[in-house]
DNA sequence: TTTGACTCTGTGGTGCACAACACGGTTTAT
DNA sequence: ATAAACCGTGTTGTGCACCACAGAGTCAAA
């Protein structure tokens, strides 16, 4: 069992983050001590912290990361990895098209030049 | 000159995002009532409200549309532009090495699965 | 002239994912 | 026993680019 410090250096989340998670219900302690509140995680919560940092790599939003996590075993989880994948895939084609839009502004402007 | 409401239409710039602009001084109107405040805009106000509206599409902020509001002559914009494609593109292989790392997440779970 | 459409200002809210306090209680090491 | 380090709760703030609303004044057409 590890307090929040220690659970914080072990998974690279800050305390503030840990408790934000316990709030919104996205990794609750493995046990609180009634006495003092304090938050107590343990070697699954670890386990899920680590998922939890990957999916955050992948700009994961906390409401994905919620439907993961509420689906405890992980069924989905390559069902939405893939479709995350997909909606990179379309962030990509949209910059993409960003930029036709950028090289045909410069163009308009390299001939609005030439007319002068 | 045009009121808001007309130039709005004329724009497809919200009245609010019009009063906003004229607030951070991106885009202030051409003549403004001193008897009502209303706000006036004419045909040069439209020019740079084009001009505006394309950088939108191109996920310009509104302190990057100062920068190029500022420099009058739009001698910078082609360089500006520029730069905002290179940042895309950056944005682009960024989204690219997301997609590996989802790639090699996916096999680490199929590896993990392999074992069972 | 009346009525409806328009305009202004000022303020507060939105969403996301925490960060940053302040204040007070608790634990731990010396 | 004492001081340092730790923990809790509650609240506010952050950045961006607006949106929404209330209340009041103003304008334009019939």
């Amino acid at each position: 069992m590890y307090k929040v410090s220690e659970f914080s250096e072990m998974t690279g989340l800050s305390k503030e983050t840990l408790r934000y998670y316990a709030e919104v219900q996205l990794l609750e302690p493995a046990y609180i001590d009634p006495n003092n509140n304090y938050r107590y995680y343990d070697n699954g919560s670890y386990l899920v912290a680590m998922i939890l940092v990957n999916l955050r790599k992948f700009n994961f939003t906390i409401q994905e990361m919620l439907t993961v996590i509420e689906d405890e075993s992980f069924e989905n989880l390559e069902n939405i990895l893939l479709q995350k994948r997909r909606d990179i895939q379309r962030k990509i084609a949209d910059l993409n098209s960003t930029i036709d839009e950028i090289d045909q502004f410069l163009q308009w402007g390299k001939e609005e030049e030439d007319k002068c």
